[in-house]
DNA sequence: TTTT
DNA sequence: TTTT
């Protein structure tokens, strides 16, 4: 029972193909990028028009889900919560990501074919053996 | 009619007292800070306790019953989007900030006294004078 | 500021076109329904499949919006609260009606053609002219 | 995947104490109702109040989670789906149910004592030992 | 039937 | 920096 709620929805365009990676123990993240675009009117009657870019991560199912269904330009509903990343990149300056760490997706608009990928799904049998569980802040990406 | 969705919901605690302040135009805005704290069981069965940190910005009518009715340590209901704002300090380092410009809130558990605030309500009708509609983005804060 | 939540998001298809009508004092009223399915699997591997049925309905602005841009089949989401109407008919017998008050659509895949309507959009200029508000249960559907 | 969106998000009090009961199969499932207010001004100035029923359904964990911790007066947010049900009782009558069916549940405000319940906790054990999954609609209530 |  |  958790005493916090942290979560957010999003639908938008993607910016490009999803990449999946795994981490160490051989979990599968899948990252890409949201746009989503407002618009609205000022009190003088200017449109305008606003595009929001969101870095979005999945892991485990989800991810090798994502990486099959999804390619740039696609409409998707997605749901999850928002994270701060701090990490010092080598040569020590510091760095600041915002993601959201979706745990839900949805294809909108007319259904595209699968990508065809029987060898994305033998790679995917291969690492996938070792599929224990891992801390999400595992993965330095 | 918009063509994206952009939604934050969030429960949590105020960090500190909310801060108004006002545009040069006279619209009041209200920047709090919100924790939201999450916890899960990994597998190996220990407990994990994270919290999440949240900027929080309202504008006009809801800026202004922030300021009056929220208060340090305070558990809240805010919606919002997500806003990202990249901007140069005059020493033109790059800096981004994330923000929830939140346009609903709600205050949750048990009724706290509103602040007692002759004094601030009587400065609320002076600034308030010149409330034309800014742009949101007019803010440097 | 209110004091509880009661939020409804939708994902779904237009099962027929909008209808709208308008109350006695001339504001707009816009309902349609939104089949929204949902897929699962069962422990013992069978793949389950659920449509549920929603009324909408949407007022002033929007309703014209919906009325204007929405069709049968469409895709669309949805925002808005959860209300129940209960009614007697006139012989007596009493009626539940449980339906969506949206504040929020966005219609999703695919730009559509806007429904051609020079005519429609005459008559909404006409009805139009009394545009008072009033009270959304004052309107008996 | 899936390719509908059906969500609910309440906040609001507990009308009555929750009842748990169990499937023949041993699953629990909890029942409790919670009331959500809404106030809003109308044009000429006054100020309504109207209160929403929500039926909420929960199974399995939280089920027994919502039993042990909730009770009546408790402010509590809900995320889940809206469920129509339609029955006939023994006498051929129609019935339409509509509830919420759960699967997040936080409580809010201060923090109540846990309900004392060895007697209870013991119950559950005995109760528990039968948990294979079932359909969620074999249980008619 | 709840709460403020 | 909050809360439990």
């Amino acid at each position: 029972m958790s005493r916090g709620l942290n979560k957010v929805m999003l639908i938008g365009h993607l910016g490009r193909d999803p990449e999946m990676r795994y981490t160490p123990s051989g979990r599968p993240v899948t990252t890409f990028t949201i746009a989503t675009t407002r618009t609205w009117n000022t009190s003088n009657g200017e449109r305008h028009t606003e595009t929001e870019w969101f870095n979005v991560v999945t892991w485990g199912n989800l991810a090798e889900i994502c990486k099959q269904y999804l390619s740039k330009g696609q409409q998707v509903y997605v749901e999850g919560r928002l994270q701060t990343r701090r990490w010092e990149d080598s040569e020590g300056n510091k760095h600041t990501s915002v993601e959201i760490v979706a745990n839900e997706m949805m294809i909108l608009g007319e259904r595209r074919e699968p990508l065809s990928n029987n060898h994305f799904t033998e790679s995917l049998q291969e690492t996938h053996s070792t599929d224990e569980e891992i801390e999400e802040d595992e993965y330095p990406f």
